[in-house]
DNA sequence: AACAGCTTCAACCGCTGTCTT
DNA sequence: GAAGACAGCGGTTGAAGCTGT
């Protein structure tokens, strides 16, 4: 893998840009788009390296930058996705539209973190993970998970475990959530009604969200086109990788949906070995 | 007014993942 | 499959501004 040479081992201009190199950049990118940014520069006329040029772009020029300082909503929103994404700050990113990884990043550092520090020995705690029951009927429970979901939509929402393609009914076993509380429920693989079997032996798992009130079919659409289209292989056990690539980098939900998606990334360790059949 | 310490944030660095050949 | 090129990510840095003494 060749990296990048550095910028001053080429007589590239560093460090602050000034208002001519932003104005070349921008009427650059208005007139051809951003395209290659390696090219870019030099195409521009720019002493800059392509790597400052996307950095300068996407961190300040790009129009739909939102600028200001950040509303507790947001605030609120980057502490619950860090809770459970981690430092991922683009993928926290990309569920506040016009705010940028870079920005995040120090509103967290600045600010966030420290405000966070005293709360630590309330929350975060390791989740305490109850072995499934031998046997045939393996129902599932979770114990109370370190999230905590300060929404109060009381709708539940059930991951669809089903051995069949998605959008058929077969065979299928869902994870019942509720969004209203701090969660402190257990969490359970059932039918509509009652707990029931995992399938027995199956090929291949896929996760599909049935929203409240959406159909199926047409939720999963949505899923499909972001984080759900791999199909989540019993054999390897591991559910993570496929919610990692997808992570919250994608904006198709409401905030509700956001936090249960990002509860749901909490727990995916769990759940991997909760679905060792 | 001058200085020191702290905070903020734009920018850089080095690495990884993905795509192409 | 290997290697190169590139984009993107997260950690880190350092200059500028702010605040307290």
């Amino acid at each position: 893998m060749g990296r990048a040479p550095c910028c001053e081992k080429m007589g590239l201009n560093k460090g602050p840009w000034t208002k001519e190199e932003d104005q070349i950049l921008i009427s650059y990118i208005n007139e051809n788009g951003r395209g290659n940014w390696r090219a870019l520069p030099k195409k521009a006329g720019l002493l800059r390296c392509g790597k400052s040029c996307r950095l300068r772009w996407t961190n300040y020029l790009r129009p739909d930058i939102k600028r200001g300082n950040f509303t507790q909503e947001e605030e609120d929103t980057i502490i619950k996705l860090h809770q459970a994404l981690g430092n991922r700050w683009s993928a926290i990113a990309a569920t506040l539209p016009g705010r940028t990884d870079n920005e995040i990043k120090n509103v967290w550092h600045s600010h966030l973190k420290k405000r966070l520090i005293p709360q630590q020995d309330h929350q975060g705690q390791a989740v305490r993970k109850t072995k499934p029951e031998q046997g045939t009927n393996k129902a599932l429970s979770v114990e109370k998970p370190k999230f905590h979901c300060q929404d109060s939509n009381s709708s539940p929402v059930k991951i669809i475990v089903s051995k069949q393609e998605p959008g058929t009914n077969n065979q299928s076993s869902s994870l019942q959530y509720s969004s209203s509380d701090d969660i402190s429920s257990s969490l359970s693989f059932t039918d509509a009604t009652t707990t029931t079997t995992i399938p027995d032996n199956p090929t291949e798992i896929y996760l599909t969200n049935s929203g409240d009130g959406d159909s199926v079919s047409n939720k999963h659409q949505e899923l499909d086109q972001d984080i759900w289209h791999d199909v989540v292989s019993s054999q390897d056990h591991s559910l993570s990788p496929v919610l990692h690539r997808g992570g919250c980098g994608f904006n198709p939900f409401t905030n509700d949906d956001i936090n249960f998606w990002c509860d749901l990334f909490t727990r995916t360790e769990d759940i991997s070995h909760l679905l060792e059949f």
